[in-house]
RNA sequence: GUGGCUGUAGCUCAGCUGGUUAGAGCGCUAGUCUGUGGCACUAGAGGUCGCGGGUUCAAAUCCCGUUAGCCACCCCA
């Protein structure tokens, strides 16, 4: 009996040639990346799950309910990530890159891993690039981060995507914020959903986002957070609106804009797209002032982001995919016969060891099936050696657009095609 | 975790109120064109009708379950 498997719920293979997108996509952060000069940082994929409870907290869904735990084989629970910021601030803490008062650029790329149910754009296992600038307050640098974004989608070519930002506040003036929050959502709790009336003594902050009509309505009449933000927040809040307009970033606050993370610290920001459902974050981030310590290292701010792959290779799939996910090769050999596929091998053994891409039908195919792989293959030239060309010692090398087509002595064919310079 | 929609050839889908050998377009292979691509015409290959059960003389079609995908909620990248 066979047996046959289906990639788990959740998760997905991309193929070619959707792949030439995701490895666009992946050069050109990356070139980015290292233009604003973050450094790499591979971390494992699984870590102890303290880890993730400390850092995004106990009462986040992604903690709750969300994460993959298993225990290993000595019982140890260990977690597969389900973001990338934890485990780069435990390594940079524990590799000792974190100097006093010196600045760390780091950025990263690969899987996570969360236990949600799929839908569009949201997967079990999503593929995130982000980065963390650690040790430094300044605003400058959470105005780096939101600028390198919206230079990458500009750069990607990716347009109808909106900056939405907001201030959480700090440990200073949070706790203010949610005692208010609590007493105004217990007044008005008869009209909340369920789903709030749980959130509100747990988490306040949740229930801003809650899209249920009637809880709607009692957060139009809420205290918002800017009013109860501590001078500090207030400023740096002020700073980072004028400094992105200075630079022309346009954006909108949104006082309802909540992470789902408990380390962020003043302010967050997310991108969205209009060309996505409901999952259309595309990219989100902000200042995490507290977790460095948090997790036992020096007592640094720092700020960061993550973008979702899936979910830009979507839009941009939808806006210019075409163009990306276009493959093709140099030269095309079309070959007859046992002793013309026996000739051409080392010719194209040496043609691509130049750099060149070239591919060949070895199958004992019909030359017009030949040709059209050759077209197909969008090849530029097609090299052509059948019995009669063994016989006179040449190879017929066609042009593909011109339709040109000559004889090459077989012992100059490499020499004439090195030359042409398909590159 | 909740609700709705869907699951038929490699791909996109049609198959009405259950009735003989399950269809189309695209793609693939071949021929027209004795060894030359993109067009056209012709032919051919290719299907456990998601899976399991039930109703029935008879199920792709009706019912139940299950699984997967999509959409929304939730959550988030």
């Amino acid at each position: 009996m066979f047996m046959k498997f289906n990639s788990v719920r959740g998760t997905k293979d991309i193929c070619p040639p959707e792949i030439e997108l995701w490895q666009y996509l992946e050069k050109t952060a990356v070139e980015l990346l290292q233009d604003y000069g973050f450094s790499e940082i591979r971390t494992p994929i699984f870590e102890e799950s303290g880890l993730f409870n400390r850092s995004i907290g106990e009462d986040t869904d992604i903690v709750e309910k969300e994460m993959y735990t298993f225990a290993d084989k000595k019982g140890r629970s260990l977690t597969l990530r389900p973001e990338g910021t934890a485990g780069v601030v435990r390594a940079a803490i524990e590799n000792n890159l974190l100097a006093q008062g010196n600045l760390t650029k780091l950025y990263y790329l690969g899987p996570m891993f969360r236990y949600e149910r799929p839908q569009a754009g949201r997967y079990r296992q999503f593929y995130q690039i982000g980065a963390e600038s650690i040790g430094s307050s300044s605003y400058w640098r959470d105005v780096e981060i939101i600028l390198w974004c919206v230079e990458f989608f500009s750069r990607i070519g990716l347009s109808g995507i909106k900056v939405y930002i907001n201030s959480v506040g700090c440990p200073e003036c949070r706790p203010g914020y949610r005692e208010v929050l609590q007493k105004f959502l217990q007044e008005n709790t008869t009209q909340l959903c369920a789903d709030c009336q749980r959130r509100m003594v747990r988490n306040p902050l949740r229930v801003l986002d809650c899209k249920v009509e009637t809880c709607r309505q009692v957060v139009s009449r809420m205290p918002a957070i800017q009013n109860y933000l501590c001078q500090s927040c207030r400023d740096n809040f002020q700073d980072i609106q004028q400094a992105l307009q200075k630079e022309n970033i346009t954006f909108t606050v949104d006082k309802f804009l909540v992470r789902g993370l408990d380390y962020y610290t003043q302010v967050v920001f997310e991108i969205k797209s209009e060309n996505l459902g409901a999952q259309d974050a595309v990219a989100a981030g902000g200042r995490y002032d507290k977790l460095v310590k948090e997790l036992g290292g020096p007592d640094m701010p720092a700020v960061g982001f993550a973008l979702g792959m899936e979910r830009v290779s979507e839009v941009l799939k939808k806006q210019r995919a075409g163009a990306l996910m276009e493959t093709w090769v140099d030269i095309y050999f079309a070959l007859l016969g046992k002793q013309a596929q026996q000739e051409s091998f080392n010719f194209i053994r040496d043609l691509r060891q130049s750099g060149l891409k070239v591919e060949a039908c070895l199958e004992d195919k019909s030359l017009k099936n030949q040709m059209r792989q050759a077209d197909q293959g969008k090849a530029k030239l097609t090299v052509i050696i059948g019995e009669e060309e063994i016989r006179k010692g040449i190879a017929m090398v066609r042009d593909m657009q011109t339709k040109e087509q000559k004889e090459i002595k077989l012992n100059d064919l490499v020499s004439f095609l090195k030359e042409l310079k398909l590159k």
